[in-house]
This record gives C-alpha cells, structure tokens and sequence, in this order.
DNA sequence: CGTGCGTTGTCAGCGTTTTGTCAGGCACAA
DNA sequence: TTGTGCCTGACAAAACGCTGACAACGCACG
C-alpha cells in the first residue's frame, strides 16, 4: 500500500513515516503543498493523509483540486485546528475522515485501515482476461479452469497486473506495491517473478515492453 | 462470532455478555456512544446489538454513521422505548432487527441468530458443507450424521470458517473473530487449533493457503 | 476440599515451500 | 558488433505451517 504523507511540521512528519513504515505502508513525504498536489494529481497512491494549515498552498484547496480532476483515492485529514467548521469543511470538500491533533497513533492507523477499506472493499470479486481468471475471494488464479498453484508474491504480481491490464506497469511500481517496506533498488526479484509466474500460468499473458515494463493486454485491446 | 454490544445499563450489560458468551460468542462491551463508534467503524464485528438512548451520542446516530461509512454488520436495536416510531426510525437508520425491552433472553439469541445467518447468505439454522454440517442452533456439527465433539474455540473456528465458505480466511480474521480485541498476535494458536479441528473432524475440510489464509470450497465451487 | 479431566496457549523441532541473489546467456536495438 | 535489458536455472537462507509435548487453568465430581 502506497500512501501520500503532506505534512510540514518536519518532527510531526518523521514520526508519521516511522509509524506508517513499520505498518507495511510504503510512504512519500511532502511538506510543500503544490508539490503535493502534483504527487496526488499525477501518482497512485492507495491513501494520502493530507495536513490542513500547509504554506504555499492551502491543504483543502488540494484536496478540492484532486476531487475536480477526478482523483478518487481515499483521503485523511489532519489538523491542529479540530473546529467544528473544519470538519464540515473537510467532510464537504471531499475528505473520507478526519482527525484532529493531537492524536494517538494507533487510532489514525485504525482510521487509515478503515477509509483504505471502504475505499477498496466494493470491487468486483473476479477479473477475467482470456482463459486466465483472477477470483479475488478464493485468492487463486486458474487458467481455462483448472487452479494454478502461484506463491503469495507471484499471485501478488500477476494480481496487480490483471487489475491493472491495458497499462503499461514499471517494474518500480511493481516493487513498490508487493513489498512493504522499501526494498533494495538493484535487484532483479521482479524479472524473476515474472519469470517464474508465467512457467506456472503456462499461457502468455504477460507481455514484455522492453525498457519500460510490463503489460497485460485488456480483454477488449488486444495489444 | 464476535459481538460488539453497546449498552450503558451495566447491569443488563453484565447479564446480556454473559449469556452471549454462554452462546458461544466473544463479545466485546461499550458504554460510550462515540466509542462505540469508533470501535464499530474501525474493528470487525460480525453483528452488534445497540441500546438506543445512551449518552454522549445517540444510538440511532451511531448506527446512520456506521452505515454511511459502508459499515455492513448486521444490527439488532434494543430500547426501552418501544415506539412504533422508533421502530421505523431504527429500520430505516439500517437496522436489521429491533427488540424491545424487557425481552427474554431466548428471543434475543433466536434474533441474533437470524440477523447473522441473513448477513452470511444461509437461510436456516444449519451450513452443510459436503458430509459437514454446522448447526448453529444446538451449537454443534456433524460428520456424516455422527457429532463431533469439538472444544468450544475449536467450534468458534470452524463455524466461522463455514459462515464464510468459498473465501480465503487469513489468521489474522480468524483471530479477530474469535478472541477479543486484545490478544498477542505473534503465536500459532490458530494453526494449533486448525490442526486439532482437523484430527478431530477426519475430514478434509479445511484447507490451507500458504501465505495467506485458511478456506473452506462452498458447496458450489468446487476446488 | 481435593482430584482428575478437558481445554488452551506456548514452544521447539521438523519438513516443505518460498524467495532473493547471482551468474551466465539470450535478444533486441543502435 | 556492442551494450543494455531481460530471462533462466541453481543455490542457500528464510519463512511458513504442522505436530507432539507440556504446563497452567478452570471446572465438575467424588
């Protein structure tokens, strides 16, 4: 899980990391909110935990801009000012909860866990690309029917690929979506999935794009 | 089967938890209304039963925001107020059941009994899985007709694992559901427990996924 | 008031699977 | 041809889940 922290109080921000880190989440940090804005605009994040009171730009006006351009991802808002208009305010311009300073850990962990649930919880159980099917319930992958037997991480990458078919998928962003904390660069951990992930599917269903990643054709462009 | 019950008359709270956990359930008590809330928006629960009229925040208002935020647990009202109003009220805030107080503690169980089989897809008091079935009114399951004499954590796992055939079960859920909220999450106890099930069912019923979970095949799809 | 039995969680040991690394080779593009 | 990126097989370490043993505990029964 990859999650936006916009905050500008830097010690308030070192301890959200740490936090969040030892959680599993894979975090990006930013304390200048224009910048952030672009990160959310232009990134996939799976949650962003947003700082009200930002200099250079206001935390709501970002959380509005992200909504005005369709971004849908999850968002927790922070502050020190817990006024009741805030959270109207917050709740209005698109925020899924809120919270205000100071809080304890565990409970913006718990909030955080719940919007990221509601967030995900209502997608469809099966992903259906040619012969091969994804049931999300069973957490297994067969191929023209019959079970494959993938490991956890194989099963984790093809799953993120075959819900993200008809894209071109980087091997960072692979990296940065099966593992938890950040994990070592240099390493060739993602070709060797693949490699071992297609032997086992038997079926060519992950496509190559050299120099740039991995594709899985979408059912309706066949690429 | 966990069970958060939110009553703020200690002594119907005692009475109420100890006859659920006579019934098998792990239940877990509040008396404040918005950590109620809170508890119900960030835990999982497989059926709460609320008190209308607590203080600090209104039991109808609790149940308004668990159901605005996607919160899917069946809920039982229980109030003192028997009003045809707030009957309405309290089905239309998304309420599964309503019990009026004074109430037998038998009505209690049978509707509790009904809102969870409702919520878990099955339409009466019995799962069937192959020559497995689960009778969730005597409490008790069968193997081809014989009984099996299953210690009372060991039926709590596997009823939950039938309540939820065809879905991959982590241990985490499993513990979740079947301890209370406060429990060392570093031990083998579920694996301990699947083994000892196992053994004594003599089926083969449960199945494990390494790396993920645990998952009973519902009788439909065959794995 | 003991006593014995069933239950429960912990633990250590074991076999198996999984997983990351690495080196060598291949394929593709310049 | 050359360089870069990707693939593949082998290997060792780690992770994972299963099991039997054991001790603590509660509870019913004598």
């Amino acid at each position: 899980m990859r999650i936006l922290l916009v905050e500008d109080d830097s010690r308030i921000a070192r301890d959200l990391m740490t936090a969040l880190e030892n959680a599993g989440y894979v975090v990006e940090h930013e304390s200048d909110g224009e910048e952030a804005w672009f990160m959310g605009d232009t990134e996939n994040y799976d949650a962003a935990i947003l700082d009200l009171g930002l200099p250079s730009m206001d935390g709501l006006a970002i959380l509005k801009r992200w909504r005005e351009t369709k971004r849908a991802f999850p968002v927790l808002i922070l502050t020190a000012r817990g006024t009741w208009r805030e959270r109207v305010e917050g709740i209005d311009a698109g925020a899924d909860d809120y919270l205000p300073k100071p809080f304890q850990m565990d409970e913006l962990l718990a909030r955080l866990r719940a919007i990221i649930r509601r967030s995900t919880g209502q997608s469809s159980d099966f992903v259906e690309i040619g012969p091969v099917t994804l049931d999300t319930k069973q957490m297994r992958i067969t191929v023209n029917g019959a079970p494959v037997n993938l490991s956890p991480q194989e099963y984790r990458l093809v799953s993120y690929l075959m819900h993200h078919a008809g894209r071109v998928v980087t091997q960072q962003e692979l990296t940065e979506h099966i593992y938890a904390q950040d994990f070592e660069r240099d390493s060739n951990v993602i070709e060797v999935l693949v490699g071992r992930s297609r032997k086992k599917l038997g079926v060519d269903l992950i496509e190559t794009r050299r120099g740039f990643g991995y594709i899985i054709a979408s059912p309706g462009n066949e690429a």
